[in-house]
DNA sequence: CTGTTAGCGCATTCAA
DNA sequence: TTGAATGCGCTAACAG
């Protein structure tokens, strides 16, 4: 099925048929309708494809997540599928599993298939190497402070968020605040350490250096932290996670030393994944749409595309009080 | 950047440099270096796109899946990306959101896009449409049995694991048994029904139509199915949820009534999600590699498109034991 | 072994 | 308003 049989199936010239495709031009009604049947006699679909290579656009913008199957990215896929389906345009996603030099092949093969643009969540690619790729294509990416043409950064107030988590905490009665942060090279993480300092400065509480303890963002690092913060025989009443699926782990790490949440220890995470509605007891945390950045983020590229201006509203973080958390005893 | 270019710079004709980027023909090493040196000083990168146009393959293969956000195709969707990426394929993901009629759309969307094949997750389809779709393009599909030509189908022994699965709870000495199924038109949670039965059969217990209670795959609709189960003031003493994140939903409502899980009622679910290891207690669960799938879909894809004998290893299922199953008390 | 010549299916000039 | 001609970047005969 070309474009090229419509044409002669309607008796017309393939130049109108691709006008009425497009409504690049007015057309007789007549002839409008004779396309109309042949099209829907032949059920002929526009090569994609072709239509990329002639246009110079291939409809597809790029995607790189660290991991496909991550809980809290995938949201923000599904939200950047969303927001690009309407005008046409399909997500290409691709995995760059925490790895600077996969990163780059990841965007080589974007740029292979000529996406005509790429979105990044948090990627590890540095600053400068983005804003030399943001001059070949619109780029959108999160997690970061970058100002350049054609490129917008989408943030969230990370520290302020880890702040108000902390200060939930502080607000229950706890002095004595563990924290499970998240690598040391993440930016997320960093905020949201920074944003637990303050939160312990501002109450003139001490911040106590062994109460905090690093982990990777995933499970199993927040049942390790968990146990090397219990080996040190401190004393601590609540705990803040830097995510959810470390705070998943430590909960378990706490389940199996008989230590019961929240009546022995507060438990506070930050992500608000799906599942945390359903833990027992049910997680109180940070919620981040993870869907609404991905929608913002695809809105933006659309944006940017299409050479509008773009505008990025404000992706609001609020902590969301479930059951891991209450008055501190005693 | 063109291959023209390269061509110019390297002093030889197109074809050459399509030659070699290709490895169709022979070529005199004197111009192969010349125009490898030409594609590294320009920093050419050949258009997927036109090379789509020219070939009639567009290197993607389209993969239906019903939730791009479902943490259990999530895992799915990693194996089928992984596998592809080596032969230089590239993944299109497209959510049909248990609808038909939107799934009819992805595949129309997947078409126009020229994908060389479709990987459809358990979709939503009827089998006559899906035969016929097989008549144009490479199909794999999960969770159906159907033959044909251009068609590999593969299955998981879903109704043998939820035998296993209640068979476990059997031999723990529980006797009443709860079942917490999926969608009735669901093949995979018809097939997990009529394990469960079986197994009480074998086993010569009674099947209590009254102990079994339809949810939909989500949490919200295990903590729901187990209230209702709760209402009914039936006794039993083990459940058995179609999958993990129904039995994370029930594993809550346990939680709220002060039922503790294992001691008071044993809790098998089915899946093996990434985060059922770290539930409280870890879930008890029938393992399905969900990245296994994905990756054997992808090789059994790769495999049709190039015309090859496709051979599908098969795909274990077993029950993992873990914490939230003991024997019967009393 | 290599260059020349046609398309792949469509959008877009340019004339009419 | 419409058709004919041209080209997007590449591959694949077809000659040599």
């Amino acid at each position: 099925m070309t474009l090229e049989e419509v044409a002669r199936r309607a008796g017309v010239s393939p130049s109108t048929v691709s006008r009425i495709l497009n409504g690049t031009a007015r057309v007789r009604e007549s002839k409008r309708q004779a396309v109309e049947r042949a099209i829907a006699d032949l059920g002929y679909h526009p090569n994609v494809i072709a239509r990329g290579l002639a246009r110079g656009r291939s409809m597809s913008v790029g995607v790189i997540t660290q991991d496909i199957a991550s809980p809290f990215y995938n949201e923000t896929l599904k939200g950047i599928e969303d927001s690009l389906a309407g005008p046409g345009y399909a997500p290409l996603f691709v995995s760059g599993h925490w790895n600077e030099a996969k990163e780059a092949e990841c965007m080589a093969l974007l740029v292979a298939r000529r996406v005509d643009g790429v979105i990044v969540l948090t990627g590890m690619i540095d600053d400068a190497t983005l804003l030399g790729y943001a001059l070949r294509l619109p780029l959108v990416i999160t997690g970061r402070n970058l100002r350049g043409p054609n490129l917008v950064s989408i943030q969230l107030d990370n520290e302020q968020a880890a702040f108000d988590a902390t200060w939930h905490l502080i607000e229950l009665g706890h002095t004595r605040i563990a924290h499970i942060a998240g690598p040391e090279s993440n930016v997320d993480a960093q905020e949201r350490l920074a944003g637990y300092r303050r939160a312990l400065t501002e109450a003139r509480l001490p911040v106590d250096e062994r109460l905090i303890v690093i982990g990777d963002f995933h499970e199993a690092s927040g049942l390790l932290a968990l146990n090397q913060l219990l080996e040190t025989r401190l004393h601590f009443t609540a705990l803040f996670a830097a995510n959810d699926q470390m705070a998943y782990g430590a909960r378990l790490a706490l389940y199996r030393k008989g230590i019961r949440v929240p009546e022995d220890v507060s438990l506070i995470g930050f992500d608000d994944l799906p599942s945390s509605l359903y833990t027992t007891p049910p997680l109180t945390t940070v919620r981040q749409s993870a869907y609404d950045l991905g929608k913002v983020a695809g809105e933006a590229m659309l944006q940017l595309i299409s050479g509008q201006a773009v505008s990025v509203p404000a992706l609001p973080l609020r902590v969301i009080v479930r059951e891991s958390t209450m008055l501190r005893r005693g």
